[in-house]
DNA sequence: TATTGTTATACTCTATAACTATA
DNA sequence: TATAGTTATAGAGTATAACAATA
């Protein structure tokens, strides 16, 4: 017998004010996170790429060694040389040089910035912030999670 | 020259209260969401797990077929053979027969829901909703969570 | 005929370790 | 010596297509 995603939300449902302990707000984060990622590798897939691609490409905001791009994705760096092949393969991205002969900067050409730009706004589409949220209620959503964003410093995103 | 983390943070930090447009708070809500997928794959790694795996290990509240499985995972069923061989070969799970002789049941082993209750917890101990957020307003984004995990009825999760 | 799970295949992501070019 | 990127290797996840067993 399976346990539907409906029973699930049925039991979340049924907590009392209460309940916000930690472990069942996790929970419910988690929730949402996975149908964040559902959604991420449907979106990646419509512009044919993978979602370690679509990942590099939104955290390419301006030329970046390919270690730095490593900690952002949280791999290690040998993978990198991978992925930028693959990226600069078909035009999303350009290895550039420095004064720094060791180091190579990878930036978005023109169109990738494109690609970059048409996944973010469907992710921002499909994001359930967008599509269950009123205004007022995204202003509170914005508090918090900039509370929760806030962790990250110092840490790769 | 790399945009570091901090840089980002700050220019999220500089919106005025009245930016809660959809873009900038999918934006927000992907950092968040990366961090989470961060501190995910780092939990499942003590544990000696893959992400899939371990994603396979929470999803299975109750004994299921694999199809039903390979829904909630995203994938296609024929990956779950070698993600069910792994994680049986682990004793975390077990492959049961019912009625329905073409249907394997997967479920979890005593062992196999000691790991996930330990993953379960150090999620909840990572998670950005324990760490950063007040009791106050682990209530308030308990109810936006609720509203946005509901639009994920019907879909797997 | 339709469905469930499996197998075969090919590609991508992943870590580890050894290598090169540069600093 | 130390660092940035690459290559070689092996294991795991992924989709597609073909297959056996069961319904």
């Amino acid at each position: 017998m399976i346990i539907s995603s409906i029973e699930v939300l049925d039991y979340y449902r049924a907590m009392t004010n209460d309940d916000f302990d930690a472990q069942t707000i996790a929970g419910l984060l988690w929730r949402v996170t996975e149908q964040a990622r559902l959604s991420f590798d449907m979106v990646a897939e419509e512009s044919d790429l993978t979602p370690a691609q679509t990942r590099a490409l939104l955290s390419l905001e301006g030329p970046s060694p390919m270690r730095g791009l490593a900690g952002n994705l949280g791999c290690d760096a040998s993978n990198v040389t991978g992925i930028a092949d693959r990226l600069e393969a078909r035009g999303l991205i350009r290895r550039e040089t420095g004064s720094d002969r060791r180091i190579k900067l990878l930036a978005l050409t023109p169109q990738g910035r494109m690609v970059r730009d048409l996944v973010r706004s469907r992710l921002s589409e499909s994001s359930p912030a967008t599509t269950s949220l009123s205004d007022d209620e995204r202003r509170t959503l914005k508090e918090l999670l900039l509370k929760m964003a806030a962790m990250t410093e110092g840490r790769p995103a």
